[in-house]
DNA sequence: ATTTATTTTTAGATTTGTCTAAATTTATTT
DNA sequence: AAATAAATTTAGACAAATCTAAAAATAAAT
């Protein structure tokens, strides 16, 4: 019985994923929030994944997800980053437009389409926003990534990815001259806000916290 | 306010579409069947349609497509076939398998996709069954297209199309040696069972009414 | 260790698209 | 034209996903 899932429980599963760190539980609330419903009806839910195995519920003591309900979630997240791959590189469609977009087409849940699509695409590993794609069993590849934020002393380092594809964070990225790949400089971290001051090709801007957290970056050695 | 339409209700206004030929109404009871429901479930959608101005409905009497209605049908037809193009000739799917894929591709009601894959694609004026294209303004090209079905002497013809892209269909098709683009030569008419000869290359085949009722031609003077 | 605040869950209601069964209207047949 | 059959609509119910408001459990603060 391959169990069918709807476009709604696909949803609770990537934000869940998405918003679970590795020995961090995630909330109700804070479930709720990503998916902009309320904490109750993420609670019915939660009951609901429950009861399809996608994932592990005692009430008032938390949740998290099964084998399986990860490797679901993977694989909505590999839908979700091959059709950004293919909107920004095929169809010339710009990077901040194609999240919503792939929104719609990380729900079509057949496995020849998203075979067929990756060999079209030549298997990319990474998305425009430079996330990794899941392979096919849901895996994804091991990376040194950490985000700027976590950075703590002036170095040089190169743009991996920004981790939130929302047009807003996009816009304001790309305004500040930074691209995916980019080496840059950490010149002063100023504790004060937690921003970085940074140097990209010639130009010296700050990087706000908020900014910070979204931006992963690797040491160049 | 730009009528907001839910994926149930773009299957009822294809469904109609599909259903209605110049001056047939269709019946509450063909719409249901099409859409595999029961005459109850279609009666209500009507209502509801009628509400949002889609179609105009009166009781035991009938309905038909507003202009609106209409246009809206040909949009999401237009989203079908481009898809079907797209898996065919880019994905190198299956044609037999498209179908299935594009009723849910045909959803994403988003006119810079549409736009952008028509582009890529190079607007093409007819998906890989033969059947047109319509534009972005909901217009459909004029052809001088018949059923085979509608032949009534033996003549030489072009294969134009295949009305019904279902895979059963489409698989018999295809055994039956004929593809869209193909000149045909109709050697016989068997009024017994209103099935024809026809020569395919040098192959002398058999098709049912069933069939010719589903085959596009254009003679060939 | 109580009290207070926060988080989470339960209870009951709503909307959408569907159903079955019954009622109504239209069409067909004698 | 009345009787019968077929098509269509109405009425009432249900599942999914949501809501509001109230209750219960847990966490934080005095």
């Amino acid at each position: 019985m391959p169990t069918k899932i709807t476009i709604t429980e696909q949803n609770y599963l990537k934000a869940i994923y998405h918003l679970a760190q590795p020995h961090v539980q995630v909330s109700t609330n804070a479930l709720a929030q990503a998916l902009q419903v309320k904490a109750s009806t993420a609670t019915d839910m939660l009951k609901k994944l429950e009861q399809k195995a996608w994932l592990h519920y005692i009430p008032y003591k938390g949740f998290n997800l099964t084998a399986k309900g990860n490797k679901q979630a993977l694989l909505i997240i590999r839908r979700h980053r091959l059709w950004e791959y293919f909107l920004v590189k095929k169809l010339a469609i710009n990077w901040d437009a194609v999240h919503a977009l792939a929104e719609e087409l990380e729900h079509i849940d057949s496995p020849l389409l998203v075979d067929k699509l990756a060999k079209y695409l030549n298997n990319p590993e990474y998305d425009p926003h430079g996330d990794p794609i899941p392979n096919a069993n849901g895996i994804l590849p091991k990376t040194n990534r950490q985000y700027l934020s976590s950075v703590t002393t002036p170095q040089k380092l190169n743009i991996e990815a920004v981790a939130n594809d929302s047009a807003e964070c996009l816009q304001m990225f790309t305004a500040l001259g930074l691209h995916i790949g980019k080496p840059i400089k950490v010149l002063q971290i100023f504790y004060f806000d937690k921003s970085y001051q940074v140097q990209v090709n010639t130009n010296i801007v700050i990087i706000s916290q908020l900014m910070a957290q979204q931006i992963l970056v690797t040491p160049i050695i």
